[in-house]
DNA sequence: GTCTATAGACTGATAGAC
DNA sequence: GTCTATCAGTCTATAGAC
């Protein structure tokens, strides 16, 4: 721990090319990144993004799988996680998301628009497999709380979209929001905080209106 | 009717032009397109863009204020209607967004990416005393339910964020989604259509109970 | 109006001095 | 390791032929 924080504020000249890289590409996309622009965030001259990393998309992919990394990161152990409920993890799993998306409001709308500029890359990149082996300890829970209900419930990938949807697009939509609204970076943070306890809560409720219905 | 259509089966150059400009730069945005891109998907060559056209960035506007425009349009005017209940307003807004975004799926990742890409630029564009001259029909109507239920409700702007966040954000993760549940665009876009009935009943829900909390 | 050819600026990448 | 200087390629925009 100690040793880390060293190494972070001591940062070699490799980490910060990285750490600028990171930062401009997060903010104006793959395309619109001029080398330079990294170089100046740095404080170190563009020769030396080649002499670390051999070429700019080189540099963006290590960038780009970290975040996808950051993103995907540790879901799969909370969908599997045999000892929680299947109400726990919808807030285990809203409460890790707006934390994380608090210190890094550009990181969504970066992957998506990434995707949506290469898909093929995506395929190559993010691991497939890495929660394919056999079906989800979530599903499983849903199928018995359905079971136990005596209920046909509504399509589980409703739900799942709703869970996102309700999380992250805020962020997504972060500046338009907050141009629309006039409330403060502050105010907004202050909301998706809310938002932690609020969105499990609908999430539930949408789930049990629709057993009452069938 | 029938001029219309007669003008874009003959559509002038300007016109094919245009709407090249418009399918590409909806899908690479504005800094991964290059005008021969537009010039090949048009069919004309490079130099008739900066002769009708005269630079890339003002072929950009143009389309970026018609997306804007398509994006915004009536909805004013369903929020200010004054024949139309709260809950109804919430059906045909996410109606009439969920069809327009069929039509365009790719059309909020861009604008969303857009105005990322340069903030300052939405303000000019965006029509920003459009909706502001007095309070919104809707919101006096929310006011007035939430006093005839001598209830105090969840913060608007949570509701307003839900149901846009519910509507649109399936479509800025479309090819995310897809990716990860392996269902072809047709079965996404049925999903989309069940989504029509399902949003507008379950922001329904979550206003209700929100209600009963307090 | 539409084309070809090209100017002028910028970009990613590298050579070579220190 | 870090810098300056520069190359080769690509980009937007335009000049000029037809």
């Amino acid at each position: 721990m100690k040793s880390e924080q060293k190494i972070e504020k001591n940062a070699s000249t490799e980490e910060k090319i990285k750490e600028a890289a990171r930062v401009v590409f997060t903010r104006k996309g793959y395309a619109a990144t001029r080398t330079r622009d990294i170089a100046e965030e740095s404080g170190y001259n563009l020769a030396l993004i080649n002499y670390y990393f051999r070429s700019k998309e080189k540099l963006f992919d290590i960038i780009m799988v970290e975040h996808l990394h950051l993103f995907m990161q540790s879901i799969a152990g909370i969908v599997n996680d045999r000892s929680t409920t299947l109400f726990e993890k919808l807030e285990i799993i809203v409460a890790h998301y707006i934390d994380m998306l608090i210190a890094n409001p550009g990181l969504p709308l970066f992957i998506l628009n990434e995707i949506n500029a290469d898909p093929d890359k995506l395929i190559s990149k993010v691991g497939i497999g890495e929660m394919a082996h056999g079906e989800l300890y979530i599903i499983t829970q849903w199928k018995e709380m359905a079971a136990a209900n005596n209920a046909q419930l509504v399509n589980p990938l409703h739900i799942f979209m709703n869970l996102i949807s309700l999380t992250i697009f805020p962020f997504v939509a972060c500046l338009l929001i907050r141009n629309r609204t006039g409330i403060s970076e502050e105010n907004f943070n202050a909301l998706m905080l809310e938002r932690k306890k609020l969105i499990p809560m609908w999430v539930k409720t949408i789930i049990m209106s629709s057993m009452q219905q069938t």
